[in-house]
DNA sequence: CTGAAAGCGCTTACAG
DNA sequence: CTGAAAGCGCTTACAG
């Protein structure tokens, strides 16, 4: 058996047992045409007989593509993002790229700037960013950083391309579903202010809330965290006992709805009796909880994946990048037992 | 202002700007002594200028080192998974790694034989693997793949370390907990049967209630999902009305036990009056669900750190890769309103 | 169908 | 303190 001498096998050394130059051994690895059939076979051989590994930072430097791609994330710890990450990376794998990932910790400017530097010091040729906070969006369009870049959840106008589920239309249906039930008004328990998925639920909560005709009470302002959901959900159960009408709850996730929904409890509230609540995410756990959550699902793999989709397009022709492309994952209202017509 | 005609600057466009040869520019980018001082101003000015990013890609060509480590995940859509992974990040960039992660679907030797592949391609200098599986351990062990290598909640002695939480000593305190209740016996709710952490929680409950001197009841095999727990629960409560003494549940993680809970409200069994139930991970809801959670709380941020740093003194002393640095990070109970004594 | 030459953008000795 | 030379392991024209 030949051997390298203890360092691993470069193609010159497949070449010299192949007997061939070590071009030939490039057009094999690279399945260029124009090779004769029994060089090839050959050449494959010497490779396996070697355990020859082509060097990717050799072939970057000379083709100047790194074949990475990176992924900005902000708080993988959170249900929706850890799912799109997931997807995206899954889409990326399937597409022959690697997928490197840095998460943001530090949301001011100068946290951004490292955090893509990091992106742009390891040349990768694309970016998408999972950006929900409308501070990060905005960091993120004024900064430098590696391009083509497409955003999740981003804000739009930011300049590069924005893929997103329809935050305002699953809300919309949320409410529409209360008030069908016969609901005079809906209440909110919104998301963390500085969210923009935040914001776009509590508009789409309010323009429905408009269009039906009804009041449209102040949205209380949660942090996504099951504990802010169940501060909040007491918060609701007092102004119910000072009189206020308050028969239904749009919660602006599923965490939060879990913590209205102890809250409640503690105070002999029942769900759905006394008082329909609805989640957003769908997280496993809704299903099983008491009553099971009616809630809205966000297809995150298909977010990651369509996110994907479009970063490939923006590669392949740099001149369409801002083709207009799918970029809206629908909502899915879920209906379960927590949601039912106000007790007469 | 000088122009590199389009393409982005290398090291020999700055050295002209700054009158110098690039191996000046080199030595003042990388930090070496024995630069004049003034020289070195000039440089900077130099980059600054141009806006000078060095190529990576070609210092890791000549290094022989890419800086980058590879992160081998499971299913990082379940809670520990997600939570680890994104200490092992963090971890990373904070020694000035970047991190590539590859997550494997497909558990058949082939598909992870292919993830494996996936970062050895890319020239990883070392890889921490999420294997919390049997048969990924093991593959992992047979297979060629990134060296050096540690396992996360992998099984021990497969040739490289392992990281992870003393799921035994975890599981034991939890039916200590319930036997020091007064409870004469614990049902287990186990995770997948392919996991490890499944089954070193059913030896660590069993363990403890021979220890106790107890009985110890058949484990009910169910594979993590709440469904599964919701099943499971509904199976101990047609044992319990069937005259079995039920009377305290251990649950392998906190979704199933949301399904256990559901399923005990669905027959009328109160937590913890008729019975106790104990989880295991803590995941952010658990101190919500009604009642608030007895549980093992996991500390994943920790378990990723510590795998990090492991790797890291096997990257600088590869000598001394095989110590034995096995680092076990201790499991928490959390005590809640799940679990009291069995009433008389 | 195949090989000799050049070069990707750096760092590492080696001189001076 | 600084520069000329060599080379990391590939791919891309260019010949033949």
């Amino acid at each position: 058996m030949p051997t390298t001498g203890g360092r691993s096998p470069v193609m010159s050394d497949v070449a010299k047992v192949a007997g061939v130059s070590h071009q030939t051994v490039s057009r094999v690895v690279n399945g260029h045409p124009n090779v004769r059939e029994e060089t090839v076979v050959r050449v494959r051989r010497a490779i396996a007989e070697l355990g020859y590994q082509p060097n990717s930072t050799a072939r970057a430097l000379v083709t100047r593509r790194t074949n990475v791609l990176g992924a900005l994330a902000v708080d993988t710890t959170l249900f929706g993002p850890a799912q799109t990450l997931a997807g995206i990376e899954r889409a990326a794998r399937e597409a022959g790229y690697f997928l490197s990932i840095v998460s943001v910790d530090d949301l001011s400017p100068d946290g951004v700037a490292e955090a893509l530097d990091h992106l742009v010091q390891q040349a990768v040729e694309g970016c998408v960013a999972i950006t929900p906070q409308r501070e990060l969006a905005h960091a993120l369009a004024a900064l430098p950083g590696p391009r083509p870049l497409v955003a999740v959840e981003g804000g739009e106008g930011a300049g590069f391309p924005v893929v997103g589920v329809d935050q305002e239309q699953g809300a919309r249906d949320a409410v529409r579903h209360l008030v069908g039930l016969g609901h005079r008004t809906v209440h909110h328990v919104a998301g963390r202010a500085d969210w923009l998925e935040a914001e776009a639920r509590v508009h789409g909560w309010r323009e429905e809330l408009l269009a039906a005709g009804h009041v449209v009470p102040e949205p209380l302002a949660g942090d996504w965290s099951p504990r802010s959901g169940y501060e909040l959900g007491h918060r609701l159960a007092e102004r119910r006992a000072a009189g206020e009408e308050v028969t239904a709850v749009f919660v602006a996730n599923d965490q939060m709805a879990v913590g209205v929904l102890k809250a409640f409890h503690e105070v002999g509230l029942r769900v759905p009796d006394d008082v329909s609540v609805v989640g957003f995410d769908d997280i496993p756990e809704s299903a099983y909880l008491t009553p099971g959550l009616t809630t809205v699902v966000q297809d995150f793999t298909r977010v990651g994946t369509a996110a994907l989709e479009v970063l490939l397009g923006a590669l392949e022709s740099p001149d369409h990048a801002d083709t207009p492309v799918d970029r809206t994952v629908p909502a899915v209202l879920r209906v379960r037992d927590s949601s039912a017509p106000p007790s007469a």
